[in-house]
DNA sequence: ATATAAATTTAGACAAATCTAAAAATATGT
DNA sequence: ACATATTTTTAGATTTGTCTAAATTTATAT
């Protein structure tokens, strides 16, 4: 108990969401994270983030250095990925278990990924059958923080007559969401990329055996399984 | 919309806890609450509570005079419901579909009791089977406010030596009703209260008038109608 | 290289929710 | 009824998370 995560770095709403928008920003590249990304991010002004910034470093969840921005510590690493597997993990329950659908689930798993108790988010991960992806494709953090195998990628990206499933979004506006429905392109869907054209990037692919055209704005936002 | 209840009386968490306190402290006599009862349910101090009545009342959900205690309004009563449905609610669901035990829901329902969204708990309710009493037996509130009759309880929560008629069961696997068929217990018995064991919190009873020892499991599934 | 622009931090303020210590109002006992 | 005890409120301080405005540091452009 004495190393329990939540026992030591108990943290209030406001930086479980700081640590996230550091984890999410810091993705991409190995450099720390810029205050006014960071207050873009969460909403709110730079200066405020500068406030946080100082507390969450007293705490030794980040680095921070003076006009040299943020990046996570070991610990706030762990933190965040806990939080977004909560996240995650809500998000599968709300879809599955409660039939909303996909595009209607972010605001609620925003409020529910704060609820503090280790025993419930691992009975929720058995109810769930122990998923690995949530509604949007994204990969849950396991409880050691790893995360499942990549072998999912943007249809953009994939080699020329590969074949995949539709396994999320990147991309998770109602207004994409939207698009796809009304193209009968869902999660699970069987992909074939059939052709690109140079000009535009934009695809030809079959869906379950449909051939439909796709603009490269919407291949780059969905992600494909191979098989 | 507009007269949506989330809208208008948009609370904070503290705010709900003490409105729900109130209702609780206010259960027993039409009397108001005082600040130092109040106190001792919220474990805070009185100033505290007296600042926070304030609020309230400026925000219209509690009736309030100096020195004269403090009682809930229409408004503040609506909220406080709305809140126990949303504990009970919560509870069902992390006793039937997370296998809780009854005795270790409280802690995690009082963070659950405080997300915000109404769609959320109308299908919590759905896909719990619409339930009408939480796992201690107590009245869950429908959306409107209204509580199920009290004149009907779990015999697990009956008060000793109360008498009653035996009007249904929760738990209605043929394991359970071949077992009261055994015992020779029946819809339209009478049952008395005689002994609780503190315990195992199982429980002595007279059906119609033949003394029988009941585990608790079977006392928390035996609905009884009180006369 | 130096002026200007952009990013970041500091300083000071505010609201929510709490505390302690002291003052005011109410209740109680003989 | 009056002194004492209890309850309740006020006053002033603290923490968290936010803000605006001003100062400072870093980056950019000619």
């Amino acid at each position: 108990m004495y190393f329990c995560l939540n026992y030591y770095y108990r943290m209030t709403h406001s930086e479980e969401n700081y640590l996230k928008a550091i984890f999410h920003l810091n993705k991409g590249g190995a450099k720390a994270v810029s205050t006014n990304a960071l207050a873009g991010q969460m909403k709110t002004k730079p200066s405020s983030v500068t406030d946080m910034i100082r507390r969450l470093a007293e705490k030794g969840v980040v680095h921070y250095k003076k006009y040299q921005g943020v990046s996570l510590t070991e610990k706030g690493s762990r933190l965040a990925l806990s939080v977004i597997r909560k996240h995650r993990l809500w998000e599968v329950f709300l879809v599955e278990k409660l039939s909303f659908s996909w595009d209607e689930v972010h605001e609620v798993a925003e409020q529910l990924e704060h609820i503090k108790s280790e025993q419930l988010i691992d009975r929720l991960d058995k109810l769930l059958g122990f998923p690995k992806f949530d509604p949007h494709g994204d990969p849950i953090p396991a409880k050691d923080g790893s995360l499942p195998s990549g072998d999912k990628q943007l249809l953009s990206n994939m080699p020329l007559h590969s074949r995949g499933i539709c396994v999320g979004v990147k991309d998770s506006s109602s207004a994409f969401l939207k698009f796809l429905d009304k193209n009968r392109i869902a999660l699970g869907y069987r992909i074939e990329l059939m052709e690109k054209e140079e000009f535009d990037s934009s695809v030809r692919v079959l869906v379950e055996g449909e051939p439909i055209h796709l603009s490269h704005q919407i291949a780059s936002n969905l992600y494909v399984k191979k098989i």
